[in-house]
DNA sequence: AAGACCGGCTTACGACGTAAGTCAGTCTTC
DNA sequence: GAAGACTGACTTACGTCGTAAGCCGGTCTT
């Protein structure tokens, strides 16, 4: 009878068997739909039919879904570029891919990218968001295959990353405003705190007043093309001279 | 005897008179003691000798009290300098000087930088980690003082917290790392999970383990000084040209 | 003296992460 | 085909969390 009510064997979502990868897949989108508190392991087993410790299984803790959630997102930007582009020799092209390797990823999973950026990595020396060593030893190839040292590819690395993590994470915190679920519609319909809306008073900061319009736009693609190209002159700067 | 049990009034701590003032600032040394998930209601109550539920008079939830957290940290950030600076026209040494007023507030609380890094703020125009109104207000006033376009203090307002946020968001995990209390000493002593440790296996990144002496050296300082003054020179070429 | 109010405490509830044990199928091995 | 181990899920239970609601002894006002 209680197996019936469950319709034989599957109930919410498609209930294929259960794996590590899946788990975290489902995790992934749980996320991109709700958002990071809302995923707790009795809403993410509940999404894949199956109860909370049946994921234990799978995934060693809460944070350990985490760490993996991090680990997968890192491990779908690419570090090496398809073979056959122009790009081969021109660091200038590969650093530009790269940077929109990232942040392809980034804006597809707004809601995690934050997470990406501020959990520890395994290794005091790996930076996010190129917090993974496949990633981070594509990195060095790329560059010392196109001419650097290793003293300027390390450095580079560190420049290159400090600039995605500030740009990449202004830019989904912006986006994520307009995208989230308003952050766990519980019940009340009043709003107390004055959080997260449009109506704060300006009146003591006139020239934030005069300005918000000029500060409301959203500039975005732009913002990031100039800085990485500001960055690359910096570069070229800093290695001719 | 209950109440001489606590020894008439005071026990752990000073119990001065609660207030939401001193919430907050204990809030603030306890997360730099211990971690920010150690910090719950009950934690915090204890540290103030005090119940968990006698909170909630001055603060509105755990929410509200982070973002009181966040707001009392952006607000002792220093946005217009001292009288009598010779900053008073020389933007260029503005810059530099809020800079370093970011970055010390950064660096006496790497545990808390990540929250003002990643909360929503209360407009979606403010970026982390500039982002109270009051600082805005000063910040921008401060750029039209020394005879920037409305445009133009803007731009440099995107910029700037761009660089700022990736700059010290890197050099406060990296600092936390060794200073973090190793993420809650629960009770197992057995390291299962691959995390925070050195002896990560490098074998498979030939490249990484060859650079790695290079990748470990710490040049936080330089390494801001450096960026901040190529972020100058760019804004330099922008308005120039 | 009386009452309002302030500032803390007590109790209670539901949700969470997760340790430990259970149990029905299925796969292996003879 | 039978026996036993393994797989992959479920059940139960515990301690901790955030917090709603009510209580109650002081002190300050009038």
């Amino acid at each position: 009878m209680a197996q019936q009510g469950e319709s034989t064997a599957e109930k919410a979502g498609t209930r294929r068997p259960l794996s590590r990868d899946l788990v975290v897949r489902e995790a992934i989108a749980f996320i991109d739909e709700r958002s990071i508190n809302q995923l707790t392991m009795r809403s993410l087993g509940a999404r894949l039919g199956v109860e909370a410790m049946s994921l234990y299984r799978y995934v060693n803790g809460r944070e350990d879904l985490l760490e993996a959630i991090v680990a997968a997102l890192v491990d779908r930007v690419e570090a090496t570029p398809p073979a056959g582009h122009e790009l081969t020799t021109d660091w200038h092209g590969y650093l530009q891919w790269m940077a929109h390797s990232v942040r392809d990823v980034a804006l597809e999973h707004p809601a995690i990218f934050p997470l990406m950026a501020t959990r520890h990595p395994a290794a005091d020396w790996l930076r996010p968001p190129l917090r993974s060593l496949r990633v981070v030893e594509e990195f060095l190839a790329a560059l010392l295959e196109r001419g650097f040292t290793e003293e300027r590819a390390v450095e580079v690395y560190r420049v290159f990353t400090s600039f995605l993590l500030g740009q990449l994470l202004l830019e989904v915190a912006q986006r994520g405003e307009s995208t989230a679920p308003v952050e766990e519609p519980l019940d009340e319909g009043g709003a107390d705190l004055p959080n997260q809306d449009e109506d704060l008073d300006l009146s003591e900061f006139p020239l934030v007043a005069r300005l918000r319009p000029l500060l409301s736009e959203d500039h975005s693609d732009e913002e990031f093309e100039r800085s990485l190209e500001a960055l690359l002159d910096r570069l070229d700067l800093l290695f001719t001279q």
